[in-house]
DNA sequence: TAGATTGTTAATCGATTAACAATC
DNA sequence: TAGATTGTTAATCGATTAACAATC
C-alpha cells in the first residue's frame, strides 16, 4: 500500500495543511533561482513566518524524506509538492458563467501553473456566446451535456450570478462533474460525493473589514 | 462598555465565525423576500447545513438577542450582521495592479454590497494608465503618495504580479494603508499592525485538486 | 402549562505547538 | 564526536459539538 493509498481513506490531509503547501512551493521556486540545493524546515519556517515543526509535518504528507542536519533536497521537494498537489498534471475544467469574474479567470494565466486548464466556458447570454476570452471559447449553455459526454471533464468552475448557481451546479453534477469550485455566494446543496470548494469573496471581505474595525480603524 | 468595545481587545471574533457570517446574511436576504418575520437557529442551520448551536454562537457575536421559542427578528438580524461586518458602510480602497484579476475586481459589482468601494486603481503600465475600467480610473503608480495623502484610504487590494507584491505592499504601508487584501501568491512581510488578508487562488486550487485525487478521481 | 428555542457551560475533537528521541 | 535537524509522540490550545438550564 503506497503512501497516497493510505491517505486516501483513513488519513485525509488536513485542509490547513493543504492551504499552506502552495506557499512552500512558491517560496522554493523563488529561492531555487539562487542555486540553493538543500533547505531545512527551520529556514522555510523563518522565511514564511511559521513554526518549523509545522513545516516538517506538512511536508511529510507529500511523502518526501529529509536528512537530519541537512534538510530537504530542493528539487525533490518541489517535485514532491507539485506531484502531491496535482499542479504538474493537466486538470481540465469547464467554466460556467462568462461574466466579469468568469472572464477574469479565463484571462488569468496563473491557473496554468496550478495544473488547471479551462477548456471551455458556457453562458446563456447570446452576446457572449461565440466570443473568445483569454483564448477560451464561450459556448452556448445548452451545449454542455453534449460536450461533457465526450470530454470527461471532472472540474466545474462556477462564476454565474448567485440565483443561477444551484441550477447550474445540478446540471454539472448530472453531466458527470466531480468537483465544483464555487465562486458564488450561493450555498450549494449537492450529493456528498461531490467535492465543493467555496471561494466566496464575501468571506474574505468580512474577515478583513471586521479586523479593521477590531483594530479601532 | 459596549459589546463591540469588549470584543475589540480581549475577545477577537474567531476567523471561522467571521467566514460563516456572510453566508447567514445572504441566506436571510434571500428568504426575507418570502415575507418571513422571525427565524430560528435550527432553521438556519438546516438550510445551510450546519450545527444549530454554532449558528446561535456565531450570531451572538453580533450582539443580537433572540427570543426562546420564536428565534430572531429577521430584519434586526440582517441589520446586525451588516453592521457587524461593515457591509453597510462605505469602505474605500485602492486597487494596485490593473491586470486581469485587478480589472475583474474593478468590474465586479458585488463589492458594493460588501461595503467596499474601489476609488482608484494604480499601475505602472502606460497602456493602462488613463483607462476607465468598471467606472474606476487607472492612475499612474507614481501618483499614489500624493492621492493617499489627501484621501485617507485604509484598504489596499493587491493584484500585482507576484514579484512586485512586496514592494507595492511596502509603499501602501508607508502611505498609511492599514489593511491589505492580498490576491498574489507572495508571502508579505509587513509590520504586525497591518492587517493582511491572503486570498491566493492557489490555496483553493490545492485543496480542490487534492480532494479530487483523494477521492480516487 | 408544555414545548421549543436561546444562551451558557461542559465535553469532544482536531490542529498547533512543545518535547524528545533518532540520525546524519 | 558534537550539533543540528528530522520525525514522532505528548501537551496545549482553540473550535466544534453536546448537554442543560433559563425563558418565552
Amino acid at each position: 500500500m503506497s503512501n497516497s493509498e493510505i491517505n486516501r481513506k483513513d488519513n485525509p490531509v488536513p485542509e490547513p495543511t493543504l492551504r499552506r503547501l502552495p506557499g512552500y512551493l512558491f517560496f522554493l521556486q523563488k529561492i531555487k533561482e539562487e542555486g540553493i540545493l538543500n533547505i531545512s524546515a527551520p529556514v522555510i519556517g523563518k522565511s514564511l513566518n511559521c513554526d518549523s515543526t509545522q513545516v516538517v509535518k506538512d511536508l511529510a504528507f507529500t511523502g518526501i524524506k529529509g536528512r537530519p542536519k541537512v534538510g530537504y533536497n530542493i528539487y525533490e521537494l518541489i517535485h514532491a509538492l507539485e506531484e502531491f498537489l496535482g499542479f504538474n498534471r493537466t486538470n481540465e475544467a469547464f467554466l460556467m458563467g462568462a461574466g466579469n469574474l468568469g472572464s477574469a479567470l479565463m484571462s488569468f494565466q496563473e491557473h496554468q501553473s496550478l495544473g488547471l486548464k479551462i477548456i471551455a466556458a458556457f453562458d446563456v447570454d447570446t452576446n457572449k456566446i461565440g466570443r473568445l476570452i483569454g483564448g477560451i471559447n464561450v459556448l452556448d449553455y445548452s451545449k454542455l451535456p453534449q460536450l461533457s459526454g465526450r470530454l470527461n471533464v471532472k472540474i466545474g468552475i462556477l462564476t454565474t450570478p448567485n440565483h443561477a448557481a444551484q441550477n447550474v451546479a445540478d446540471d454539472l453534477v448530472s453531466c458527470g462533474i466531480k468537483a465544483i469550485w464555487n465562486f458564488t455566494s450561493a450555498n450549494l446543496v449537492l450529493p456528498g460525493s461531490i467535492i465543493v470548494q467555496n471561494t466566496s469573496m464575501s468571506s474574505y471581505a468580512a474577515v478583513l473589514l471586521r479586523r479593521l474595525t477590531d483594530s479601532g480603524y
